[in-house]
DNA sequence: AATCGTTACATTGTCGACATTCTTCAGGTC
DNA sequence: GACCTGAAGAATGTCGACAATGTAACGATT
């Protein structure tokens, strides 16, 4: 949607929520802004922390702050944003203190989803399973090339939602996605937050072969170490051998297109 | 909030989601909104599929149009309201082909509960289950008396809704409350929603008893069980030896209190 | 009799303006 | 020098009014 999330890739746009009844209905003013604010954060136009004045954004979106704060709101209630009273609104900043409790509760999503896969009949599995492997292979050639930290973790990202996505379960999905921006948002938070794990490729590579032997209960507890790993390194306990690869925060301001 | 709501009970206003970051703030007029909207469906005094008129309800909180379609904005992420551009809001209806997935979405967030409390250190998990089992009393309490069948169901989602609280994961605690008035609109949407199983009680002093005993996988799959059995019985697949209770949903119309 | 098209109504979608609150900065005091 | 106090400024919170849309009633037509 901004210039800086689809770069040319046919399966971008990634983790988007999308409303719980998915009959055909154009989408309303408020979801468009939604989502546009939803890109903004998930793309870095907004970073953490930062504060998000309504009538500028407004305009750039060329609606009024009527619409633009309903849909914040939207934000509000997912926890992308914060509202104090009188102090207008900010993108969270996912703390130090908030990485626990945030990646328990992606592994509460993610196991229950792979368990759900896993449980499948055969043929269905392997379907799903063989779409995974397309993401799967996106993250080997975005760690191959290697340059650009976004990217890794925008394909490891896309793998993670894509398993949730396999069940079809479209509150499970929408949890995910919130959960997935905020795992974004943490990243942006912490100047380490891109350093990427050499063994990543590896784990995933597991996690989807216990899959499709229909091994849910050990994929859950692979998804419960990798998890478990990520955040140990986020708070600094560990110090293994990483990968470390220079992640540029583009410094481009407020760019919106206007909606149509 | 509305008096269908607090009939005495010291620990009523069961699920209720809370701002994600739980510092001293007055609450914005949002939020109060919000959650008397909650209440009003989870009270039953917005019934499923009802359609909800801006200005009605706006003048009823005594707000103008403004606030209270902001706040709608969050049920509406939520999954509790749904907005059809032009057509304005209504009450969501979950319908017999969404229990499987809402029950699906609840499995993933209590089962995770479990195993996080059954992995806790002996001391804090007795503290949690002691308070866990104040409210098995006061589902046993609501079974005895019998004659109130949302009372009984309000007893097993404050169950349901504890074990999560006992996480402290605002994350999941925010995600049990949508799922948990999401159960009570279907409970409301069917008309033998309201059809309390027998062994209830004996399913849940298990559910208790292994998680003191730190089994979380045997909790999870006691869960497990539970929901499977309740979305059979909703969906009609089953028919075992009920105790049917009768559940009058009272015809009050809309009555809110204004805001302070 | 049932269906389609038209019209009138009610409700929602959006906007601009005003009241209120918070933030910031200057000045003073301890 | 650090802290508190107060006022100016800017942003938000709320409201009322208008425009746009969807809905329902009614009559004409097949």
């Amino acid at each position: 949607m901004n210039q800086t999330q689809d770069r040319g890739s046919a399966r971008r746009n990634g983790p988007v929520t999308r409303p719980l009844v998915n009959t055909v209905r154009r989408p309303s003013t408020v979801d468009l802004i939604a989502v546009e604010l939803r890109n903004a954060i998930y793309g870095g136009t907004l970073m953490p922390g930062s504060s998000v004045r309504e009538a500028e954004v407004a305009s750039q979106l060329g609606v009024s702050r009527g619409p633009l704060r309903e849909s914040a709101q939207r934000l509000v209630q997912e926890g992308l944003l914060v509202a104090r009273p009188g102090a207008g609104l900010r993108v969270v900043a996912v703390g130090a203190d908030q990485v626990e409790d945030l990646y328990q509760a992606r592994l509460a999503i993610e196991s229950a989803a792979v368990r759900q896969i896993a449980a499948l009949d055969p043929e269905e599995r392997r379907r799903h399973i063989a779409s995974a492997e397309d993401l799967l292979a996106a993250l080997a050639s975005a760690l191959e090339d290697g340059t650009d930290a976004r990217r890794i973790g925008d394909a490891d990202l896309d793998l993670h939602y894509g398993l949730v996505e396999a069940t079809g379960n479209l509150r499970l999905m929408s949890f995910a996605s919130t959960l997935i921006i905020q795992t974004r948002i943490a990243a942006l938070s912490h100047a380490d937050g891109y350093v990427v794990r050499t063994d990543i490729l590896d784990i995933h590579r597991t996690l989807l072969r216990q899959l499709s032997d229909g091994d849910g209960q050990a994929a859950s507890e692979t998804l419960a170490g990798h998890f478990r790993q990520t955040v140990d390194r986020l708070l600094g306990r560990l110090h293994e051998p990483f990968s470390t690869v220079s992640g540029e925060a583009d410094g481009s301001h407020f760019s919106f297109n206007r909606l149509p």
